[in-house]
RNA sequence: GCCCCCGUAGCUCAGGGGAUAGAGCACCGCCCUCCGGAGGCGGGAGCGUAGGUUCGAAUCCUACCGGGGGCGCCA
């Protein structure tokens, strides 16, 4: 029996209460009720404080109605025992087989185990990373990869539709900047002084010259034009490569210089004018956004005739609604945060809905330490830590992890001596050693042809319960984490799984010992241990971390 | 000045209004006759301060203190 069917059983018994007239509910009988796993071992194997929160509405003493649903709740055949505790809590004790089955049916549902279709039908495009294409992945960006990505996979988890989007700022004064700084170094020149200093320029400026030895000869102006065009599309390319061994699958490139190109950033502009939410004065074109929540009304276009940079978001999310997109999540660094009251109110001026049709993340700040101290210098950029630096560190897994196990709320130190250590206090290496040992058990049962077999009502160890609970929490743990968009939880949930998968290891004997005949509870044992495996290897896909065999 | 985030054990961090606030590290002491000891068991210590809402607050609200970040017709 898992929560749900706990929560769903609970609600049963309040319908049959509200029917027979024993309870009166003037906003009828909840649809759902918390159902949670108590804290302490002698408050039961879920409880839920249902009595309480219902009391007051139903005129009655919480623990007078605690006792009628008491009463109906232990009758039930999965229900092993109900106490009333504190000032009316219900602590229940689901009956063994019960809660064994669910051992079987996670095997059952394998890889969608977890999932579910609370999103069906939903159209959602998360956009994350879209640094400027002109430098490399930084370390600040990585975290959004790692975070966007598995909010992407979370949210398609709940049945959902999603598109992972990558905006690329290519028009404007950064990639002016950009190309005189490739300028300058293919002339051998130092680069201006706001241009940007890194080596990568260097390189880039090489690969043009290389590739077109003509622009050489070509004059400033000429030249610049070159570098932009033949090193723009270079700096993309490495920004795509890093991603894709960051495993981090964008749908979309999108270009902002093709918003500008095809009239789009007019058209929404017109769009919004016909709302009446622009209007003109010093000879710009402002949006009306004080109006919807913002500080102040924003340029849209200046008096130069050139159009601000809010205008090719305007467009941009204009074209994300037209391409049929619900819901448009955006990752944004900390660095930013000052703008999203404009991105709001700009949803807002659309006629849209912010908070629902327009949903911004902002995440704080990351840092790279070694030794205990923060690691400044990148080895591929010098002034800055790249998503590259932190791979060549501690790889992949160790940085999709160590990107992904802490809230984004918080300021993120990454510490390489940690993250590369081959023990227990590195987190993914306890998970996935957890995962590679479940893998050896399931190998050597193999070996001795020994199948798993389902025998629910064996599985009555104390840490068997334990770890068929944390099992039965999983769909629930990817439920929060993926509504509340918050990728931290399942790696805390898959930490606490492998302990208790550990701790049943230590307790209950699997396989066979030297030449016993095998036992039913072997089997069941086995079905557990598949279990388990299905539940580890599912969190972590979640998190785009690789679920190793052996290690 | 205004805005956002954070403040929980010596350290790094969990904690969706619930019961006695949890992990890991570090420190001390244990557990290998056979499934991977990269594991497990036991031990001490904490919600920045002051109010408020609530039957109940680490959680929600207000003020203050401390730390980080942001506030352009830049992108």
């Amino acid at each position: 029996m898992t929560p749900e069917q706990l929560s769903a059983a609970i609600v049963d018994v309040l319908a049959t209460l509200s029917d027979e007239g024993a309870l009166t509910l003037p906003d009828g009988v909840p649809s759902a009720v918390t159902v949670e796993r108590p804290r302490q071992k002698e408050h039961g194997d879920y409880a839920t404080n249902v009595a309480l929160q219902l009391a007051k509405k139903a005129g009655l003493a919480p623990r007078d109605l605690a006792v009628q649903i008491q009463d109906r709740l232990v009758k039930l055949d999965d229900v092993a025992d109900v106490q009333i505790a504190g000032p009316g809590f219900l602590n229940i004790t689901v009956a063994a087989e019960a809660q064994g089955v669910i051992a079987e049916q996670v095997v059952a549902q394998g890889e969608r185990y977890g999932t579910s279709e609370t999103g069906a039908g939903e159209r959602v495009n998360v956009e994350f990373v879209s640094a400027n294409p002109t430098g490399p992945v930084t370390l600040a960006s990585a975290r959004w990869a790692a975070v966007g990505d598995t909010i992407s996979r979370l949210i398609e988890a709940t049945g959902s539709e999603v598109a992972r989007e990558y905006y690329f700022n290519d028009h404007g004064a950064q990639i002016d900047r950009f190309a005189n700084s490739l300028l300058a170094r293919g002339k051998g020149r130092e680069v201006p002084e706001d241009g940007y200093q890194g080596s990568y320029i260097t390189d880039i400026a090489q690969q043009v010259l290389a590739a077109h030895p003509e622009v050489a000869d070509q004059d400033d102006e000429q030249g610049r034009e070159s570098m932009r065009a033949f090193g723009v599309p270079l700096m993309f390319e490495e920004i795509k490569r890093t991603l894709e061994e960051f495993r981090v699958p964008f749908d979309v490139w999108f270009h902002e210089n093709d918003l500008h190109e095809s009239g789009a950033v007019q058209r929404a502009i017109d769009r919004l004018t016909e709302l009446g939410n622009i209007y003109e004065k010093d000879g710009a074109k402002w949006l009306a956004t004080e109006k919807f929540g913002d500080d102040k009304d924003r340029v849209i276009v200046r008096s130069t005739g050139q159009p601000a940079y809010l205008s090719g978001d305007l467009a941009y999310y204009l074209d994300k609604r037209d391409r049929g997109f619900d819901r448009c999540i955006i990752l944004l660094g900390a660095d930013h945060h000052g703008y999203v009251r404009r991105l709001m109110a700009m949803c807002a001026a659309f006629g849209d809905e912010p908070g629902r049709n327009l949903e911004i993340i902002i995440g704080q700040m990351v840092n790279l330490l070694s030794h205990g101290s923060v690691v400044r210098m990148g080895k591929r950029s010098g002034n800055i830590v790249t998503l590259l630096d932190l791979v060549e560190e501690i790889g992949v897994d160790a940085a999709r992890y160590a990107l992904v196990r802490n809230s984004i709320e918080t300021n993120l130190d990454i510490d390489i001596d940690l993250w590369t250590k081959a023990t227990s206090d590195n987190p993914v290496f306890y998970v996935q050693y957890a995962h590679a040992r479940v893998s050896s058990i399931l190998r050597n049962a193999a070996e001795l042809g020994l199948a798993p077999e389902p025998h629910a009502e064996l599985l009555t160890h104390d840490k068997e319960g334990d770890l068929l609970r944390a099992l039965a929490d999983f769909p629930r743990v990817v439920q929060a984490a993926a509504d509340l968009r918050e990728p931290h939880r399942i790696a805390r949930y898959l930490e606490d799984t492998a302990a208790a998968y550990h701790r049943f290891y230590d307790n209950c004997r699997v396989l066979p010992m030297g030449d016993e005949d095998a036992t039913d509870l072997n089997r069941a044992r086995l079905v557990l241990v598949d279990a388990t495996r299905t539940v580890l290897a599912n969190g972590l896909a979640l998190l785009g971390v690789s679920a190793p065999e052996r290690m």
